[in-house]
DNA sequence: CCCATGACTGAAG
DNA sequence: TCTTCAGCCATGG
């Protein structure tokens, strides 16, 4: 049977090791779909049905929290970034390019 | 079918 | 890094 997409996008957001975030089109790369990472962004939405996802270690190209807002209150996404020792400055993310993990890399 | 919207991205200035 | 423009695709009216 065809792997839905939502499942991909889940399977790789589920891998993001520790202490480390990710884009949405590097997820969408991995999937086979580098172009459409506003359907990631989507699919993250109805994550909300999926409280396994650790969509706070998702964020946009350049570190920022784009998504915070759809989080429970107004900073929750941030909190959750700093508690694994994330650095975040103005909704966004310090540092991005080391603690960056690339899906593909882990393939 | 057409149009608007959205947790996006890349290119150009 | 920011702003603007265009491409992207699923969903909903």
């Amino acid at each position: 049977m065809e792997v839905n997409f939502f499942d991909k996008v889940y399977a790789v957001v589920r891998q993001i090791p520790y202490g480390r975030v990710t884009s949405y089109g590097a997820i969408a790369k991995s999937i086979g779909m580098a172009k459409s990472a506003r359907m990631v962004g989507w699919a993250m939405t109805s994550c909300k049905n999926d409280d396994t996802i650790p969509a706070h270690r998702v964020v946009n190209r350049i570190g920022l929290l784009t998504g915070k807002h759809h989080f429970s209150g107004s900073n929750l996404m941030q909190q959750l970034l700093e508690n694994e020792g994330v650095s975040i400055v103005n909704d966004r993310v310090q540092n991005f390019d080391t603690i960056f993990w690339n899906p593909e890399e882990l393939k």
